[in-house]
DNA sequence: CCTTGAGGTTTACGTTACGTCAAGGTTTAT
DNA sequence: ATAAACCTTGACGTAACGTAAACCTCAAGG
């Protein structure tokens, strides 16, 4: 089937402009262009739309979306298998919300008063999608999707008082490793400070920690460019020093330095 | 309790620039401002931001949701009820594209292919909420909820077909509406047909139609600010030629001009 | 054959709901 | 006393379109 702008439109329920839009920004190109420049999309147009739609409604910026869906490793089974999964948790996050409106209204009716806190359960999709953000990409590739969302329902679970210590703790982690980076060396006390410390960081969101997942981790942060831009943006070479003070915290042996 | 900018921020999820926009925008002023210039919030405060939140959630705009707060007739117990039944709505098309997802990768893994119709559905959301922007509002006060809803379930399962047929026949009625009025007669030709096209309008998203409450409809656009500005878009007083063409139409006498 | 109406095109400016500085004042903790 | 962590008010930036202008193309009817 071939369709063109208002009939891909319609069948697909977005507005002709989107179409044409994404097809500036080189997210949805069409399949070609005929001969009096009207756009025709075909078949792999209509899945592909299909995909941008499923990751719109997961709330991810087009940017994003394009990035996914051009990445040559981009497995689309695997893709949807993980859109099912978070589309679950965005219902799972709704029928928080319809909870709390319940509760909201009983109480209203009843007169029992409601914690402030209460009042905005179900609203904190924000930190989780950073969380995502952060952790969500690289790692499930690696572990899996269970371990994410574990971590992300333990992030949802986290009282406030816990999530502001989390917070903080990242800071410090990274006025420690600005300190640490100084002194030059991964044995050094500050460096194994801050090998403590990012475990510990780590177990606020991790179900359960193991020294492999850990080394593993600060594995991959080194070879992953999101991941080091995130260390390396207050020093340069943080994400190396970091890795090598874990490990050295950990007892396991640096190829690069083993012995000295 | 009293909060700050930071400290209701995090109780809510939301950001503290996000306070200060709404209260830049005269959404949600805080109770005082203390003698620092700080901005401080109270109990009162903390229930309006969960209203707004709820609205946010359901995709309506700041500006909308302005307006119905601060109307005086306001009422939050039955907004919070409405706030639930939306919220259901929402999660079922959740749940269709769920449905879909796993049809997708059913497709994907068996081989069974899928129209491409399918692949879009419960992305349709907007012109649900098109419709419950036009008719939800005031309809829901006169006539309940239950109406509001069937028509949107309605809407929900016309086929494509009916739906450019619907908005084909809604262009029509103002095509009509203009030539009609140029006659100037409730009772003439045009007119009538004007009248039979409305209804016919209606019954596309109706579950019941009869008389009285298409009588009461049109007498509603009169009186409605909003309806009149969308019937009077292109001639003045279109509203209320339509309401006479209606009423005549339905062999109701209009107080207006009884015999003749 | 011509018109009309519904589609198509590009270009360009407007909008919403914030995010992100910048530059400075205030409060709290050490 | 000094820094850290708040707060303030601008002011500019942005994402993802909506909307309007000005023009081209195609199918159907008088």
């Amino acid at each position: 089937m071939e369709y063109t702008v208002k009939q891909l439109a319609q069948l697909s329920g977005v507005n002709g402009r989107t179409l044409r839009y994404y097809d500036q920004i080189g997210l949805l190109k069409p399949a070609r262009i005929n001969s009096s420049g009207y756009r025709i999309y075909g078949p792999k147009e209509v899945d592909r739309l299909q995909q941008i739609l499923f990751y719109r409604e997961l709330g991810l910026r087009l940017d994003a979306i394009k990035k996914i869906i051009n990445d040559p490793s981009y497995d689309e089974l695997a893709a949807l298998k993980s859109h099912y999964n978070q589309l679950k948790q965005k219902r799972a996050r709704l029928d928080r919300i319809i909870a709390t409106v319940e509760k909201t209204i009983l109480t209203k009716e009843g007169g029992k008063p409601m914690q402030d806190k209460e009042k905005f359960e179900g609203f904190k999709e924000k930190l989780i999608r950073d969380n995502e953000l952060k952790y969500g990409q690289e790692i499930r590739k690696k572990y899996g999707d269970e371990i994410v969302e574990a971590s992300n329902a333990k992030l949802r679970n986290m009282s406030q008082e816990d999530y502001q210590a989390m917070v903080k703790l990242e800071e410090e982690i990274f006025q420690l490793l600005e300190k640490a980076y100084a002194s030059g060396d991964p044995a050094s006390d500050p460096a194994q400070e801050l090998a403590r410390k990012h475990k510990e960081w780590l177990m606020y969101t991790w179900p359960h920690y193991s020294k492999e997942k850990h080394a593993g981790l600060v594995d991959m942060y080194v070879n992953d460019e999101q991941f080091t831009a995130y260390y390396d943006r207050k020093v340069k070479g943080g994400t190396q020093f970091l890795r090598e003070a874990v490990l050295n915290y950990l007892g396991m042996n640096t190829e690069k330095n083993s012995s000295k």
